[in-house]
DNA sequence: TGTACATCAGTGAACGCGCGTTCACTGATGTAC
DNA sequence: TGTACATCAGTGAACGCGCGTTCACTGATGTAC
């Protein structure tokens, strides 16, 4: 059976008066929406009903609708930094660095490209809102970040003589911005009709050369 | 004095019942809005209303909203096209091609990087809707098409020899991804504090490498 | 240990407006005869 | 050249719903004495 469309219905029945975590419940909540709908989604009274709470009550822990956005987008931002790691962290195996030789910054700094590519890719809502425009400031730093996890990479990289080191200030402007181009437009427009796959390693490819990542195998 | 909020109110007093150009009038009015206001700001009543025309009207010509946003979104398409054509035709100035040597059309294709960053940063609202998701079709393809200008400036880097031909068919999907992640994310994200314009000539210049342009003065 | 009271986190109902869309209508246009 | 009539492009009013937000309220919690 069907809720009829716009029925706002208590979802969740609570057994006590008070929540205790609904601040957090709201934000997970609304995560779990945006990855379905995108940021069209998001609707704060849809939310707080899922949770089992009135519409009010949310403006107990958030100003206005823009606030509970700006935390969403956070957690998307995220949730995507954190699927960097994994495949960083994933793309050595459980071999020990020094196994991979010194290539193992390059693999990682791939690793963590790809990964940005296939979350934008498997995850459109999440990644929409981990960038949409928010009007309010969101309630703390991304933890982890994804610039962050760019840039251990890049300076990885270059420690181990793997990239030219002239390029290290800029490359992290130029590696966001091939790879999120590549995330947002490369994959969806494709006028001429390049394989995806080869389009990501083509591109990806192109960023080696970009930053003077050294040709190996 | 202003009009109070949400009054719809005729704008534009017609002197003849028949409008005679309200499909065109429409659009037109519509990328106006859009300039200014973003996709947000493309609601179908004050269009009409700024034309001078019944909400209903529109219907005559456009099946649904959705329609009209794609011939709108196209538009957009359109004039970054146009945006970059002209960058890159006053780029080489009142000069013959050669008087300005090989090099003009490594200056060409550089214009046309910059344009597109230019317009994305000067007219947010037309980019947004350019890429913006539209549930309809656009009414006929792109003239001009920004991925065609794109192509042209990279068919003529590699016949006059400015850049690696074995990246030819990557080069479009690598220049675009690389532009495009730049004028999105990468002007108005800037965790470390770089210099936008800095930011600009770096990453075109990591364009050059990535696909094998040569390094000349 | 029990009681009074401030404080906090919810409820429930309604406000209010924005906006796409529909529908029966009417004014203008052009074409056949 | 004039008249009848189909067709097209508008009008005006209303529908209907989605959704953020407000407000007076009430149930629960914890702290001071």
């Amino acid at each position: 059976m069907v809720a009829s469309k716009g029925t706002v219905r208590r979802v969740v029945p609570r057994a006590t008066y008070h929540h205790g975590n609904l601040r957090n419940a709201l934000i997970d909540e609304a995560v779990r929406r945006v990855e379905v709908t995108g940021l069209r989604g998001l609707v704060g009274r849809e939310v707080s009903a899922a949770v089992g709470v009135t519409p009010s009550a949310a403006y107990r822990h958030f100003p206005s609708h823009g606030h509970l956005l700006a935390a969403v987008s956070r957690r998307a931002r995220e949730a995507l930094a954190r699927a960097m790691q994994e495949a960083a962290n994933a793309s050595c195996g459980d071999a020990a660095p020094e196994r991979v030789g010194t290539k193992w910054a390059v693999v990682r700094f791939d690793a963590i490209g790809r990964a940005y590519i296939r979350f934008a890719v498997t995850n459109p809502g999440l990644f929409e809102v981990a960038f949409a425009a928010c009007d309010a400031a969101p309630d703390g730093p991304d933890d982890p970040s994804p610039w962050e996890v760019l840039k251990e990479c890049l300076t990885a990289l270059s420690e181990t003589d793997m990239m030219d080191r002239r390029h290290l200030e800029a490359a992290p402007y130029i590696a966001w911005s091939v790879v999120h181009g590549l995330a947002t437009v490369g994959t969806t427009r494709n006028p001429d009709k390049m394989h995806v796959d080869a389009i990501i390693d083509a591109v990806l490819a192109g960023l080696h050369r970009a930053i003077g990542v050294p040709v190996t195998d």
